[in-house]
RNA sequence: GCUCCUGUAGCUCAAUGGUUAGAGCUGACCGCUCAUAACGGUUAGGUUGGGGGUUCGAGUCCCUCCAGGAGCACCA
C-alpha cells in the first residue's frame, strides 16, 4: 500500500492564526491527507507549533505569563481551533518537545562532526534594561539616509534601506525604549550551507514538477550575489533549545540556544517522533516514514506551506538533512501558496485585521470555511476574501447546489414512496447518460486532487454536484410519477445513491456534510467509488433513510452586513 | 534599487505555440413546480494592459512601456 507523509508548515505559537495562515498550509494539507486516506494510502499527517523565538517570548511577557506556560496554553487553544475546522493531523505537537530538543542537538552534532559547522564572533545589540541581547528589528532609531525617527535595525521602513543596527542615530530599544543599549561581542554557530551550495542546486534542478514559485524563490537564493550564505543557527536567548552537541556540552555555547527556524522544521522528524510515543510504539514505527534505511524509501512526502516559508523548506532544512549525511527523508513535493487577501488589505496577525479561525468559528460551521477557502485557495497568484464573494459562492454552491439537491430528493422520495429506496423499474436512459457523464467527471476530479489542483478539484466537484439537479430536470419523476411510477422509483432511486456516491468523495472538502449525509442514508458504505455503475447501486431497494435537515443554511443579507460590520476594524 | 510573478468577459478564474479564447457567478429571457423563491435551458458580455517583433500560426515565445503583487537572508 503506497504511503504518504504530509507535513503543514507548523503556525506560530504567539495567537490565533487567521485564515489566510489556514488556506495558505493546513488546510489544502488536510484536504490531500483525507483524499489520499479515502483512496486506500497509508497516511501520516503531521503538523505542530512553533513555539521558539523573540516574539513568543514577548507575546508571554504582555499576557503575564511565564513562556512556556503561554505556549502550553496557546497550544491548547491552536489545537482545539484545528479540532474545529476538523483538521485530521495524525498528531499535532510542539517544537518544544523533548523529542524536538533531543534530535535538534542530535543534528547539530552530525553538522559539526562533517566540518559544517563554523564559529563566528559577531557584534550584537545588548539592552541593559531588558537584560537580552536585541534582534536587529527590535532595535528602533533615527535613518541616517533619510531622517525617519521610527527606522528598524534591520531596514528603514521610510525609505526601505538595508540599514546595520550601529548605523542608527539615538538607538533604543523597540520592547522597553530604553536607550541603555551596548554592542558587545558575542560568539555564534554558523551552518556552512554554502558549502552544499551545488548538492543543493543539483536537488532543485531534479525536481522539475515543482511550481515555478517554489523553485524560483530557492534558485535566487542559490545564484543571487555571492550564492547560497551561510546562515547563524544559535541565539542569545532564554526560550529555545539549549546548544549541544548531541548529548554534550558544547564549549563557548553556555547559555545559548538554537535559532528557531534551525528546530522548527526538525519538528517535522521529531513530531512523528512525539506521535509514536503517544500511540505506544516503538523507534522503528517512525523511522519508517522518515528513515530511508529503515523502510521510508517508498514514502512520499509532500509539504504545505505560503510563499514566505519556500526558502527554509528549500534549502535551510534540506540542507540540515544532506548535512547530516544520514539517511533521513527529503521533501518529494512542495505545495506552496500565495496570500489570501481581505476586503482590499493584507490579513494582519500582528494588527488584527481580518477574521481569525476563533472568530470564524463562532459565526459559521467548518464545513462554510473549508468549502469557500479551498475553492479559492491562492494557487496561483493572491486571492482576496469579501463578504459578498463568500456569501455568493457559499449560498450559491452549498446551499443551492448540493443541499437543495439533497433536500428534494429526499423530500420527493419520501411524500410519493415513502422514507426508503423505492423498488421497481430499470435504470432510464436519463439515468445512462448521467452515470457516463459521472464516470468521467470522478476521473478528471481524482486527476485533479492527485496533482493537488485545490481550485480545479472543487470546480470538477461542483460540477458532478449539479450534474444531479440536471438529470433531475430532464428526468421529471414528479411528472413520470402520475403515468409511470416504476420509472419514476428507478430515477428515484438513482438520485438517493447518488447522495451517497455525494457524501463520499465530498468528505474532504466537506466532512461534517458528509458524515450527516451518510447518517441520513443510513450506511457505513464510504469506500471511494472506482466506477459509478456500481458505485450508484450500492443501497438497495427497500434500504431506508431519513430527510436530512437542512444542510446548508442560506447566509442572509443582513448577516453578511453585520459581519462586514464587525470584522471592518481591528481586533483588539 | 535588484530579482521574480501577474495583467484574459462587470466579478472570480481556465486555456502542452495549433479550429471560432472557455467555465462559474452576476444580468436578460424562457421553461419546471419535486425542492432551501431553490432547479434546468437559452443568451448577452473580450482589439487577451499598450506598442513592436519572431513564427505558416501568439493569450502563450522575445523586446519595450504601463499597472498591480511578492521576495531580497538571521524576520518569524
Amino acid at each position: 500500500m503506497p504511503r504518504i507523509l504530509i507535513t503543514s508548515a507548523i503556525p506560530y505559537i504567539n495567537g490565533i492564526k487567521h485564515l489566510g495562515n489556514l488556506v495558505g498550509s493546513q488546510l489544502p494539507a488536510d484536504l490531500f491527507a483525507r483524499y489520499m486516506r479515502a483512496r486506500g494510502n497509508e497516511v501520516l499527517f503531521l503538523c505542530a507549533t512553533d513555539e521558539h523565538g523573540t516574539p513568543a517570548e514577548l507575546a508571554a511577557a504582555k499576557a503575564d505569563m511565564p513562556v512556556d506556560e503561554y505556549c502550553t496554553q496557546m497550544h491548547r487553544t491552536q489545537a482545539k481551533l484545528a479540532a474545529g475546522f476538523r483538521l485530521s493531523f495524525d498528531h499535532f505537537g510542539r517544537s518544544s518537545s523533548a523529542q524536538n530538543h533531543r534530535l535538534t542537538q542530535y543534528f547539530a552534532g552530525k553538522l559539526a562532526e562533517n566540518g559544517l559547522i563554523e564559529e563566528v564572533s559577531e557584534k550584537q545589540v545588548y539592552s541593559h534594561a531588558d537584560g537580552r541581547f536585541l534582534p536587529d528589528r527590535y532595535i528602533e532609531g533615527t535613518c541616517p539616509n533619510c531622517g525617519y525617527d521610527k527606522a528598524r535595525g534591520d531596514q528603514c521602513e521610510n525609505c526601505t534601506k538595508q540599514l546595520d543596527p550601529t548605523d542608527l542615530i539615538d538607538p533604543r530599544s523597540a520592547i522597553s525604549g530604553s536607550t541603555d543599549l551596548e554592542v558587545r561581542e558575542t560568539k555564534h554557530l554558523y551552518l556552512r550551507q554554502s558549502a552544499l551550495k551545488d548538492d543543493l542546486d543539483a536537488w532543485i534542478d531534479s525536481k522539475a514538477d515543482w511550481p515555478i514559485l517554489t523553485t524560483s524563490i530557492a534558485k535566487k537564493w542559490l545564484h543571487d550575489g555571492d550564492g547560497l550564505q551561510d546562515r547563524g543557527i544559535t541565539r542569545d536567548l532564554n526560550w529555545g533549545i539549549p546548544v549541544k552537541k548531541g548529548d554534550e556540552d558544547w564549549p563557548g555555547m553556555e547559555g545559548k540556544v538554537f535559532y528557531v527556524w534551525f528546530d522548527a522544521p526538525i519538528e517535522y522528524i521529531a513530531c512523528a517522533a512525539e506521535w509514536a510515543e503517544a500511540q505506544g510504539l516503538e523507534e522503528a514505527d517512525w523511522w519508517r516514514w522518515w528513515r530511508t534505511d529503515s523502510g521510508a524509501e517508498d514514502v512520499r512526502y509532500v509539504q504545505f506551506m505560503g510563499k514566505d516559508n519556500v526558502p527554509f523548506h528549500t534549502l535551510s532544512f534540506p540542507a540540515t538533512i544532506m548535512g547530516s549525511q544520514e539517511p533521513w527523508k527529503l521533501v518529494d513535493y512542495i505545495k506552496s501558496f500565495n496570500y489570501l487577501n481581505y476586503d482590499g488589505g493584507q490579513f494582519s496577525t500582528s494588527q488584527g485585521r481580518g477574521v481569525f479561525m476563533d472568530q470564524a468559528l463562532e459565526i459559521l460551521p467548518a464545513d462554510y470555511w473549508r468549502w469557500w477557502l479551498l475553492s479559492n485557495a491562492p494557487e496561483t497568484s493572491d486571492s482576496e476574501f469579501t463578504w459578498e464573494k463568500f456569501q455568493g459562492g457559499v449560498n450559491k454552491d452549498l446551499a443551492d447546489v448540493l443541499g437543495n439537491f439533497v433536500s428534494r430528493v429526499t423530500k420527493f422520495c419520501r411524500s410519493k414512496f415513502g422514507e426508503e429506496i423505492p423498488a421497481g423499474g430499470t435504470l432510464t436512459d436519463e439515468g445512462q447518460r448521467l452515470v457516463e457523464e459521472l464516470d468521467q467527471r470522478l476521473k478528471s476530479y481524482t486527476a485533479h486532487m492527485d496533482a493537488i489542483d485545490v481550485r480545479k478539484a472543487a470546480a470538477e466537484l461542483r460540477a458532478i454536484w449539479a450534474a444531479g439537479n440536471e438529470f433531475l430536470q430532464g428526468a421529471a419523476p414528479w411528472t413520470s410519477f402520475k403515468t409511470d411510477p416504476d420509472r419514476a422509483a428507478a430515477d428515484i432511486r438513482l438520485a438517493l445513491n447518488l447522495i451517497r456516491v455525494y457524501a463520499v468523495i465530498s468528505a474532504p472538502f466537506l466532512p461534517d456534510a458528509s458524515a450527516t449525509l451518510l447518517e441520513a442514508m443510513r450506511t457505513d458504505a464510504t469506500d471511494w467509488p472506482e466506477d459509478m455503475a456500481t458505485a450508484v447501486a450500492i443501497l438497495p431497494a427497500g434500504h431506508g433513510f431519513v430527510v436530512p435537515e437542512t444542510l446548508f443554511a442560506k447566509i442572509g443579507d443582513e448577516e453578511r452586513a453585520d459581519w462586514a460590520e464587525r470584522f471592518s476594524g481591528i481586533r483588539s
